[in-house]
DNA sequence: AGTGTTTCTGCAAACGATTGAAATTTTTTG
DNA sequence: CAAAAAATTTCAATCGTTTGCAGAAACACT
């Protein structure tokens, strides 16, 4: 009398008395399916997918089974075989204000009506992590990227290879400013203008501007662009002493300017960011300047942190879902046809949204 | 005289007109390197892995031809062949707050140092969102996952079914409530008393609760309990009538909870979340009410919200990066030994930040 | 030259699913 | 009743990578 033990397909003897555990088969497999119908895996795989060539009686008695041994396809294998993954990644540069989850909301809007999943990575305004977010992506054979740039002077070879290996790459929200791809982004200059130009004509004179470094956010370039061109038109001379570049973007970042400015003479401030705004307005407060009666402050972005904080806040609000939606129109649209334009340009509108902060 | 197109390997023959561009090889393979150094895919393989069994010479040709061709493995090949993928898949319930964030990033910090990739999705406050989400996840065969649940009465049987595979799934923040899982977690009950004792013990009487519906979010059962025990110890009754639940937990919810409270004598709001907190704050505002004099408020979650707010809010801050990080700790601990006990729950600390909403 | 080591490289199967072509079975037809 | 046609199922290759085992080449030692 003798004991065997048969090791059959490909299950691995589990060990449930510990380290070996997870060697047990976690998923059943359209093998397994075959192997208890006897039938070649082709029939199944067939069958699962509704072939009419697989007889009516076959194909539905491999379904009953499917269904009672709890088959659900394994896709790595489907997009190994396809190369493929119906997935879009997106790259955000933050998630800690509700800026970027209006615009993924806007993306999964899209997506969702088209069948793709959608990650997400935020870079935290990192470069390094935003190259390692864009290797995970790529590693996932994800069909196209959407992403917003938290330096345009970082990871540009990494994005022109992304191009070459023909993977769809749409930009939103900031410039990407030395790349050719498809892009949705606002009309910064043009909205700064009228933001500056409704500060100027209720009588502010000593507008300060608060904005990223020129070196990493493009769109900060313009939107001091526009600021300019507004004093100018006004016939405000442009005083290099209250334009402050800051570090990073956060609050604290806001209210380092004001100290900046703490020696100029300012009526008003116009911010890259709601969040330097605030943090502008709140360190004003506590050094006891009163907003608006003092300073004016604006911002851009607009988000609902603009009417939390008092005063609210004056902004440009971009139509974020907008945005959204387009982004992931323009990729699915690349996926499917990869030659379309690399130039193709959406501007979206935004809103200038006069509120507290800039009253009087 | 004529032409030939050889296809060669798994080249397919690019239509540069349209259509079938896609189908351009995207990616370098190691059979591109074999074939090109007229070797076969495994010695290609084991040079690329370092395999000392493979000629030093051959080993560096072999790995310069990678360089020099931009080879990067397939990790989905590597996925499919080994069944995993060294990813945690990360389910939040909202990202438009830095709550999330903050969690997020000690999740990552912990991860990155143990060779672990993340991917992030977001529920939006909404079950069948979640459940996508969790599908996608295991569609990419991720190692396990690390879960804030919506609801904590909807996708338990999915939930289960995840554990039943034997996917390691670790909960965080919101208490899984009906599903034995590892968890992360604050000792709200506790942390709600000490924070309606100190709105007790400086002079306020009619203390409302704003919570999430209880039927979804179980800690607001639990901060409501810790709430109600706290009036109890100072003798004070328990008021049902300024006891609201909210349907959501944005900053509106938190405006509709005092629309409700309009008729009943209330001098402090103890609400669920700093988003209720704000909102209901700012509409007291809005109705002439002034915070903290005739009202106190005070929040629970503790992110940078609080400080750009005025009055700045009083808050229970659990300690969120601390949070992710252990339970990321979890994860990998059941990820490498998967029979760990499931019971194990790690209590956060978190503590109370005493603000102007709640002085005098 | 023949045998035994060592060192190196290639074959082939495997992961799970798909699919054209071939093989099998069943049905139809002269 | 046999051969052709149709219906159904299986075989085998494929996606990119890994790896045990077999096989080949190189070398040393009788």
């Amino acid at each position: 009398m003798f004991c065997e033990i048969y090791l059959v397909g490909n299950e691995k003897l589990p060990n449930f008395e510990g380290e070996n555990f997870d060697s047990v088969m976690k998923y059943v497999t359209i093998k397994d399916i075959a192997r208890e119908l006897v039938v070649s895996v082709s029939t199944v795989s067939r069958a699962l997918r509704g072939d009419p060539s697989i007889r009516k009686e076959t194909r539905e008695k491999i379904q009953a089974a499917a269904k009672r041994m709890g088959y659900v396809p394994n896709p790595v294998a489907t997009n190994l075989k396809f190369g493929r993954t119906k997935t879009i990644g997106v790259i955000v540069p933050e998630m800690s204000t509700p800026y970027a989850a209006k615009v993924i909301d806007g993306i999964q809007d899209i997506c969702y009506h088209n069948n793709y999943k959608v990650i997400i990575a935020s870079s935290s305004e990192d470069a390094d992590k935003e190259k390692e977010n864009l290797d995970i992506m790529m590693q996932f054979m994800i069909d196209g990227i959407i992403a917003c740039r938290c330096d345009y002077n970082k990871n540009t070879e990494l994005y022109k290879k992304i191009q070459e290996q023909h993977i769809p790459l749409v930009f939103y929200d900031r410039i990407p400013h030395n790349i050719e791809a498809p892009q949705v982004i606002v009309d910064d200059e043009t909205k700064a203008f009228f933001l500056v130009e409704h500060l100027i004509r209720s009588g502010r004179k000593n507008i300060a501007y608060i904005g990223a470094n020129f070196d990493t956010v493009y769109n900060s370039v313009l939107r001091h662009k526009g600021y300019r061109e507004a004093l100018q038109r006004y016939g405000i001379e442009y005083n290099p002493n209250i334009v402050v570049q800051t570090e990073g973007l956060n609050y604290s970042d806001g209210a380092t300017a004001v100290d900046k400015l703490r020696h100029e003479k300012t009526d008003a401030i116009f911010a890259f960011t709601d969040t330097l705004a605030i943090g502008a307005m709140n360190r004003l407060k506590s050094i006891g300047r009163n907003v608006p009666r003092d300073v004016a402050v604006a911002g851009f972005s607009g988000t609902n942190l603009c009417t939390i904080v008092s005063p609210q806040l004056t902004t440009v609000e971009p139509r974020q879902f907008e945005m959204g939606q387009k982004a992931a129109e323009l990729i699915i649209k690349h996926i499917a046809n990869p030659s379309s334009s690399k130039s193709e340009q959406v501007i979206i509108d935004a809103d200038i949204i006069y509120r507290e902060s800039t009253e009087g």
